[in-house]
DNA sequence: CATTATAGTTACCTATTGCTAACTTTTCAA
DNA sequence: TTGAAAAGTTAGCAATAGGTAACTATAATG
């Protein structure tokens, strides 16, 4: 099943979030997206059902393979588009904003095609 | 009221059907758009509500100054992306269907600088 | 240990945006 | 002019994705 924008962000906020604390909950994912709490819930089972993440007993949320995968793609595009748009002039807040709805919406040929024109031109 | 993709899309539609048809219906926006008629039906109800187009007696659907201005900026956004794409090197048909989804979710300063950066390009 | 604060869930609401089925209205041609 | 085709609308369904209110469960503290 492909994910939709949301499910991503989900996923993406995870990792980032991972790389912060030292055990990510429901609530941490709340905070960061400023979602409720019901919201989130709901969200976390449905990327648990389709096995992008595991919950342990105690709320310990991780990524499986598959969850991680994405999450890294997302982030991966995230970055270099934020880094391509300030390339061109765009301030660092607007560009990441920008990054942020883009990187769900394109192909893997064009985010490859712009990581490539970001090389040559740095 | 800010439009969504879906109102802006349904906008570009009837401008670039308004260049190609005398007259514009909801029937030839259906067909153009691969929608039903009931949901074009609505969506026209909509956008005619919040004063972006106007419908006839007979049914001949024209732009207002509000919307002609919406349909003409997504169509410029369309048109830029797709060609700053296809400079990247993205095949034409990637870069068109991309352009479509990414000319909805981009800031004016985003796109004023990806313009500039495509003509000083060529 | 009991009480409080935090975390998570359940049930239900809302909005958007597509759909089909069934209806009405309009147009056009025999 | 009448009967069929085309156009448009109404009513109601589904999925996605956010929300609140109210609940339970867990954790932390006096």
């Amino acid at each position: 099943m492909a994910l939709l924008e949301s499910g991503e962000m989900y996923l993406e906020t995870i990792l980032i979030l991972s790389q912060e604390l030292n055990e990510v909950r429901s609530v941490d994912v709340a905070d960061r997206m400023g979602y409720s709490k019901p919201s989130i819930s709901r969200a976390m089972g449905i990327l648990k059902e389709n096995g992008y993440i595991e919950i342990s007993p105690s709320g310990h949320i991780t990524l499986t393979a598959d969850g991680k995968k994405i999450a890294e793609s997302i982030y991966d595009r995230h970055r270099t588009l934020t880094k391509a748009l300030t390339f061109l002039g765009v301030d660092e807040k607007t560009a990441s904003e920008d990054a942020c709805r883009i990187e769900h919406y394109i192909s893997d040929a064009t985010f490859e095609a712009i990581k490539k024109h970001l090389e040559k031109m740095r």
